[in-house]
DNA sequence: TAGCGACATAACTAGCACGCTATGTAACAG
DNA sequence: CTGTTACATAGCGTGCTAGTTATGTCGCTA
């Protein structure tokens, strides 16, 4: 607290790490298709699409690029919390974390 | 046309054009004084805040960056389209596009 | 236990973003 | 014409981003 210096607005520094992962054409196509996962992904046996989203192969090779590239990708929107993972049975199931989505755009409206 | 391939959905391109420009601590910070430059910024001879915005050197001192990085930081927001610049008299004034930063916000809405 | 499939992590490279200093340009003052 | 002010541009160094291949880890199957 001695070194560093609080930002006037601190909710400009949350919304920032949002935006970042949001500034990415890959991340803002994985959205888009995560808003309906069964209209863009195959069908899963072990996980309901609607319940748990879609899994990460399916991602990347919609995607086109590779497996650990995509991996990581799915990781920033994890970790901003914009999108949720679920692991089940070896696969891992994301989805859209729509409150987390509304709360960012309602902080960016106020900026 | 022959070379480049049209993204299913181009609105995501587009975004991703402005989100960059949203995703800087710095340049969320220029946009929060920007609402009300009366209130962030010294009195301006030529030019009302409340019109045209506040001048570059306002803003770069207030930032405490270099006056070049603080003109980049300006530039990408104008390139955007989220701030618009006013030549008047040697100084440059800026100040938000509200009707853009309304487009951005209802863009990402449906994404 | 051995092997395989799904995913994460490590290590490396290329390109972009952002800071700086130095310099260019345009408008005004004297 | 000269100098000053306000801002833009150029050039450079550094750190982050996003892609790759190689490897590690975990759960299931035989």
């Amino acid at each position: 607290m001695s070194t560093t210096e609080a930002p006037a607005v601190p909710v400009i520094a949350l919304l920032e790490v949002a935006l970042k992962a949001l500034a990415s054409e890959r991340r803002l196509q994985i959205l888009d298709w995560l808003r309906d996962p069964a209209a863009h992904f195959p069908p899963q046996e072990h996980g309901d699409p609607v319940d748990h989203g879609a899994c990460n192969l399916f991602i990347v090779e919609k995607l086109g690029i590779s497996q650990p590239a995509g991996s990581r990708h799915l990781k920033v929107l994890v970790d901003s919390g914009l999108v949720v993972a679920t692991r089940r049975q070896g696969w891992t199931y994301y989805r859209r974390n729509e409150s987390q989505i509304a709360a960012v755009i309602a902080a960016l409206s106020k900026i």
